[in-house]
DNA sequence: GCAAAAGTGTTAGAAGTACACCCATGA
DNA sequence: TCATGGGTGTACTTCTAACACTTTTGC
């Protein structure tokens, strides 16, 4: 990143990173915690991962250098999903004096225009690690704060946006699931994503229809009920 | 538009409008034609009706404005689709010399990251006019020459986007008909924008089913084979 | 009369929906 | 023994796909 410093900063677009994973029975954003000191009092807020770009760079390039530089997370697909560029999306003057000292620019910022970038992914343990080393961490979707500039829209429209993909590509939902999971584990993202209940007679029926998912010779342990079975996705079997 | 001297613009933010209309058989994009004078040679070229946005205007709004002033179209609906921010998109000079020109712009301009629009509509009389006021034309979408910027790649991602669109929600088709039309136009235009042949008796039964297409009691005139009924869409018995 | 499209049914298979009980396990 | 989810089949409906002939009209 030596060179970094003579690099052009467009103070006019940015990119944001909605990273959604699920936990627990529920989805989660990935979230940066930002500081913030002022008149000797120390702030801090979430935000989405995310930052202006430089003149010279593309923007796919963007998202995937600022997802590395506030989390650590290293080539990590994610696609273009919306533009935000609502006039008053700076108005927060604490957001807008936040992203001045952030970038050292030594003026009042108009108005950014970000692009909006998604990925599912699994959260396993490097993960979780994130808030250590990072200061990340992964945020219930139904109990994030107010986070910095519009982000609390983008994270509602990024999963309008998943809502609509998991019924036009279904095995986009296996990048939100553990390497082995369980048909319960499926079925339950599924329920939380649509937001429905789903039967689980029929559910099985296509479940096993699905050529895509391998079932594995192992299965849970220490539950309490009959074990179940682990299954893997195959991205070869599509 | 008096006022809009003191506007500033936003030199690196712009919106491109894809408008995309049916006739003949064949899908066609609204494009409009600029003229450059340089070194006393007159040149021109086709582009996308679209332009640099202004610091104090929503993008929406901006692609209104900039349609009305390039094709004198009011009030189209037109929805956001992608950003186009490649760092070459403006990599030919004439392109960018034509940039500075129009806006006045005293300086290189970098790399503008656009915001691309698409709109489905009905190509009818009025809109056909537009050639003679604006310069603007309609443009059979296997026949486009090369446009300004990345204006061609832009045009084939919309066309794309479309058929994804027509996809999930079969009902926009109905944006690209006349009024009143056949059951010929509508399996026509789905044929087209889906790129395939479909059974017209399958199609029949399908067609029947659609409560929002209402038969009417015109049929087509001077037609050299049986006259088709006319239908009109009922956007209020989706 | 010929070319061109209108208009129309049946059958078979695939996919979706509704619905209920016993089994294995840990606490 | 209780709570929890695992694991399973049938009947009905809906959707999809394949397939061909007669009618109307202008030329």
């Amino acid at each position: 990143m030596e060179n970094q410093t003579q690099r052009i900063i467009n103070p006019y677009v940015s990119v944001d990173c909605v990273l959604l994973g699920f936990e627990e029975d529920s989805l989660k954003v990935l979230l940066v915690r930002q500081k913030d000191k002022r008149n000797n009092n120390m702030t801090e807020f979430f935000k989405l991962p995310g930052s202006l770009i430089y003149q010279d760079e593309e923007l796919d390039e963007a998202a995937q250098r600022v997802l590395e530089e506030l989390t650590g997370l290293k080539k990590i697909k994610m696609t273009q999903f919306h533009a935000f560029g609502s006039i008053d999306r700076m108005a927060n003057s604490d957001d807008n004096i936040w992203l001045q000292r952030f970038h050292s620019i030594p003026h009042h910022i108009d108005r950014t225009v970000t692009i909006g970038y998604l990925s599912l992914l699994r959260i396993n343990k490097s993960y979780k690690t994130l808030n250590n080393e990072y200061d990340a961490c992964w945020m219930d979707i139904n109990s994030i704060p107010k986070l910095a500039f519009d982000h609390n829209s983008i994270v509602e429209f990024a999963v309008k946006r998943v809502q609509e993909l998991v019924q036009v590509m279904p095995q986009k939902i296996f990048e939100l699931l553990p390497r082995k999971f369980t048909e319960f584990q499926l079925r339950t993202v599924f329920e939380i994503i649509l937001n429905k209940k789903i039967d689980n007679r029929n559910f099985h029926k296509k479940f096993k229809s699905m050529r895509y998912v391998i079932p594995l010779d192992e299965k849970e342990t220490n539950v309490a009920h009959r074990a179940a079975r682990y299954y893997k996705f195959d991205k070869n079997n599509l």
